[in-house]
DNA sequence: TATGAATGAGCTTTCATTCAT
DNA sequence: TATGAATGAAAGCTCATTCAT
């Protein structure tokens, strides 16, 4: 693992579990066996690792969500997005977690950078919920926008709960009960 | 308005724009008009008054949804909940963003007052679709525990989304497709 | 004295001695005997301190210079503006010593605050000059812009080299030769 | 040019502008082309670097001014030096400008390589000054020690306000000025 | 009940220096 | 001879907290 790696790593799970502001650099440093010198000789500063980092993670998230997505529509497409989110919540939670508790910080600061990371999240989720739309597999009356904001929040407010307090339950079950609420609703 | 109470109020919305650990006791003692000491003699810490101020507020919002819920079963409480709910979220919506950015956090030093938090707040909902399953209403294989959290989760991230980027939308269009969304689901 | 000029008085002569960049606010807070914070709370930043430092110092110097030689002409306007500028670097040696060391730094950050030290201090003797000049008195063969900075040059080395290796020399001395060498020149 | 070259012109240009403690390695390094570590593998460290650089440029700029005023007395001497120090000025500003600020710091550091730089400097001046009081051809008044202090400074200051605030006007009147300024004074 | 000057621990950042290549 | 990633001491600055008024 190189020396960027061993930094990201560490940041990811230390800013997921503290938040941004709350976690240090020496704290990040310390996690990752380098000197403090040495984060600000790879990332310049405390922001543009952020930066760098939620643009790396949501960049690897949305190209999976769209690659598994290609050539499905509707409920399969939702179902295979859906699928791909759980296991990457499974294998990296810090990321999953930081991306949600930091998403909707309106301060201006990050105003364009999380604006950019939500366009992209949702994006992905917004397409697939219009298609269905039109395809007549959805109900008419669904408005995109809102629902892919309704439907990411179910899932990820879905996995930031399993995370912290239900870790033992398995993925396939959290996956079962959000696909069948999001799909079917509570009426069935 | 008492000095408490501007105190609080701006608390509240700072701490919704900026997070708790990047609001700072100068910015709230600046803009509630007071000096620094005074938010220090009424609430004696910063801790101290973000716990006070995390637990007025879920007091208020618990109270008024078990309230409003009173009687009533499966999909009318439901209804009668977001209702509730986003009526709130237009009145204090910074109230709302803070509960649900701050919700999340994992570290050691809020999780009793967290928890606390989440069991309330998903207390609520939970009973309601717990009732509704028993008295046949919802689907039988709906699990209460993922389901109350997805629900929130997409009532919370479909309110942040609206407040952050579509202010200008009637909440009565939000709470329709919400509704739907939980209740039929994206199939109808 | 207040803590503004404890901090002010400390950090004149600490600049003086090691310069602008060299001098710490963790050295001016210990001369000073207040804690770090105060240099903060009362100045706001290292760089704010001295804008205020030269802004002051530049202030006083140059009404001095101004007060003394109004009303005088030429030779004795000159010798007046002599007499109250070795004056003030007997009683505070540290800002004569910073003023001639930092006056001409020409990287960006300062440009605009010592583009102004500048135009103040030649100012007063660029004016002096250029009247002895139109009077008669002075030679008219001389440029008002060019020998007010040789004749405040003089001044100004004549004094650090004093302070720094002859502070034994009474300032008498220093006056009269000063003024010989400027006024009737070398060959007298 | 060499590497050593290289390294030497871009820090006399860097500390000119900023400063021996403002001017960092990185900065010299990049100015001049090379990685870091080849500034401490040609010169060992910062320091070393500038007592070098402050020797070498003394050393030329002394051995010039006596070169040139070899043979010649008391004016012709001092106009000599007067016409070498201007045409060197207008060659490498950088040099005379670090020359002058750097001069006059007084703290334990460098006072050894100070000292030494100020007797080189102004002994030149000053024997040309002593010569010429001796033959009679300059006042017998004159005190050499201040005179040429107060000479050095008066061509000094003229420098570096002509370089960072006229560069355009032609050397020739420069020197004229301060020639009449310094041989005849301002009563002419 | 309210104030705001003062504090100092702890933060982000800088930078001279080293060393394996 | 030259490199540049890595270091860590030390710098500038922030901010929760205290206390005399």
């Amino acid at each position: 693992m190189t020396t960027r790696e061993k930094i990201y790593e560490s940041a990811v799970v230390l800013i997921a579990e503290h938040g941004y502001a709350a976690t240090t650099i020496d704290e990040i440093a310390a996690k990752a066996e380098v000197a403090k010198g040495t984060v600000y000789y790879n990332f310049g500063s405390k922001e543009e690792l952020f930066r760098q980092l939620l643009g790396y993670g949501v960049d690897l998230l949305t190209s999976r969500m769209t690659e598994v997505s290609k050539g499905l529509k509707g409920t399969a497409a939702l179902d295979a997005i859906f699928t791909e989110v759980l296991q990457r919540a499974s294998k990296t939670p810090a990321f999953m977690q930081l991306l949600f508790t930091e998403m909707y910080r309106t301060g201006r600061a990050w105003q364009d950078t999380l604006l950019f990371v939500r366009e992209n999240v949702l994006g992905v989720i917004r397409n697939v919920i219009a298609e269905g739309k039109e395809s007549g597999e959805f109900d008419p009356s669904v408005d995109p926008e809102t629902a892919s904001a309704a439907a990411m929040g179910a899932l990820a407010i879905a996995i930031l709960d399993w995370l912290a307090y239900h870790p033992s339950t398995p993925v396939d079950e959290l996956h079962k009960s959000v696909s069948q609420l999001l799909l079917r609703g509570l009426v069935g």
